[in-house]
DNA sequence: ACAATGACCCAGT
DNA sequence: AACTGGGCCATTG
C-alpha cells in the first residue's frame, strides 16, 4: 500500500460514515467522493480490511450482495448485515428501501 | 506509458 | 429476465 491513500483514504472515510444497521452502493460512495468508479470502492474496502470499514454494509445498487466477498461468501455478509438488525428481502438482496443510506 | 484487471453501473438487445 | 458491450478510473506488472 502507498502513503497516497487518496482514493482510498476517500472511500475508507465514507464507508466508516455508514450508520450501524445501514447498507450504502458502491456507487453511491463513488459518486460521493467524486469519482465515477464503483469498482475501486470494492478495491478499497478488500484490501484494507480495517476494523473501521465494514465492508459488509457496503452491497451493489440493487442492494444485491456479491459472491467474490472476503469473509467466506455473501453469507457472511448477509449473517453480519442481520446482526446490524437488517432484513433480507431475498437470499442476496437487501431492503434498500429501508436501509439504503445515502451521503 | 501501455495492457490487463476489477467486491460495479448503465443501456441496449 | 439474462447476456453483451461500453464506460469509468485506480492498481499492478
Amino acid at each position: 500500500m502507498k502513503e497516497k491513500d487518496s482514493f482510498f483514504d476517500q472511500i475508507r472515510a465514507q464507508v466508516a460514515k455508514i450508520p450501524k444497521g445501514r447498507v450504502s452502493t458502491y456507487g453511491e460512495i463513488a459518486r460521493s467522493i467524486g469519482s465515477r468508479d464503483a469498482r475501486k470502492v470494492g478495491w478499497a474496502v478488500y484490501g484494507n480490511k480495517d476494523p473501521k470499514i465494514p465492508c459488509h454494509r457496503v452491497v451493489a445498487k440493487d442492494g444485491n450482495l456479491s459472491e467474490k466477498f472476503s469473509f467466506g461468501g455473501y453469507l457472511m455478509q448477509k449473517q453480519m448485515l442481520e446482526a446490524e438488525g437488517i432484513i433480507f428481502n431475498d437470499e442476496k438482496k437487501v431492503d434498500m428501501e429501508k436501509y439504503g443510506f445515502s451521503f
